[in-house]
DNA sequence: ATTATCTATAGATCTATAGATAATGC
DNA sequence: ATTATCTATAGATCTATAGATAATGC
């Protein structure tokens, strides 16, 4: 069967490394075992990125975060107009892909890049993972259904929260999704009694 | 002015891996960057420290828990009765702290140790990290002051919210904390409207 | 005599480049 | 002729050990 014309080995390069990124960041990461993934000389990879490493982290995460920007918003505009299913399903989002570490992109990865491309990679993820969420939650605060908040810091203390469903990788699928829902019903309703 | 016998060598190597780990994690930190740190040559380092880098990490985190321990303890303890003043006082702890990012000790500091070593300090973090807040959010729940929830995720997520303050590296202690305050009155309160 | 420190070095990575060889497209 | 791949290798780390030398305590 032949390869469709999509997944040439630039591709495959890119996917193999994002999964290698998402689970270990940069530095965690060595050119050989990108190579490895995609059965080539890790020489080779400096034919289809000339730049070499910081390269390919770029490129994989600015299609990281445009897909979940778009992932985001295309299950928020499904959910319908209540904030709670809206919720669930950006938690469906996020648990279904791989890992997303905002806190080790800042702390360890940005570390070892340019310093103009890591500000501006910072930049793109903070937007990215936080404009959809941000629109609902100003679009429900219009509604009258939440109170004044900060939505930026309530946006991110979502995704941060839900990021840490990851860590527990001896659950399957379905465990991690309904904890995540636990966690955005408590951002939600708070601890307080009612 | 003589040196007091408690900040004799080992001591001050132990406090210098403690801020530089907590930094950048294991595989961020070199021995030489420790013994540079101390002025030492790196391979006295191996002295005070026969097994290595990984005993060095080993008896950072174990002072590190148990400081974190018996500080949210002390602060929750000073703090009265009521649930909200407990949590300011745990923030107030955990911003003037270094950083403990346990996704990053999962994720990466984990793999490069030895996997007994690196399942007995995970507990060890779980446990020291989520006991004092548990503690309080029993007795909050048996005042009928909270509603019924899983006391150990919310701890867990009151500690992983307010770690993501020590990213906000541009702003001073105070404006961290005023934050942190905003994060644990999402968690107290909620979104929706009461 | 014991403890603390250093020099020298082994051996295992890592990223990256130069340049040869094989595969592909016209 | 161009594109993709490989071999060989440079040069910079890293952790760790062996063993010499200096400082300290009895």
């Amino acid at each position: 069967m032949p390869e469709t014309p999509e997944t040439d080995k630039r591709l495959q390069i890119l996917d193999s490394a994002e999964t290698l990124f998402a689970e270990r960041g940069y530095d965690g990461v060595s050119v050989r075992e990108i190579a490895l993934m995609v059965k080539l000389n890790h020489t080779t990879l400096y034919h289809h990125f000339p730049k070499g490493k910081e390269q390919m982290y770029v490129e994989v995460m600015e299609r990281t975060f445009e897909r979940h920007r778009a992932g985001m918003s295309e299950a928020i505009a499904q959910a319908g107009d209540d904030l709670t299913q809206q919720l669930y399903a950006v938690v469906d989002w996020l648990v279904a892909q791989p890992p997303l570490d905002m806190s080790r992109m800042q702390q360890a990865d940005a570390r070892s890049l340019e310093a103009d491309t890591a500000h501006r990679l910072m930049s793109l993820a903070y937007e990215a993972m936080t404009t959809p969420l941000n629109g609902a939650l100003e679009q429900a605060y219009t509604a009258g259904k939440i109170a004044w908040i900060d939505v930026s810091m309530a946006s991110m203390a979502l995704v941060t929260l839900v990021q840490t469903v990851h860590n527990l990788t001896d659950l399957p699928l379905n465990a991690r999704k309904r904890i995540g829902y636990r966690l955005a019903d408590l951002l939600l309703k708070g601890l307080l009694k009612r």
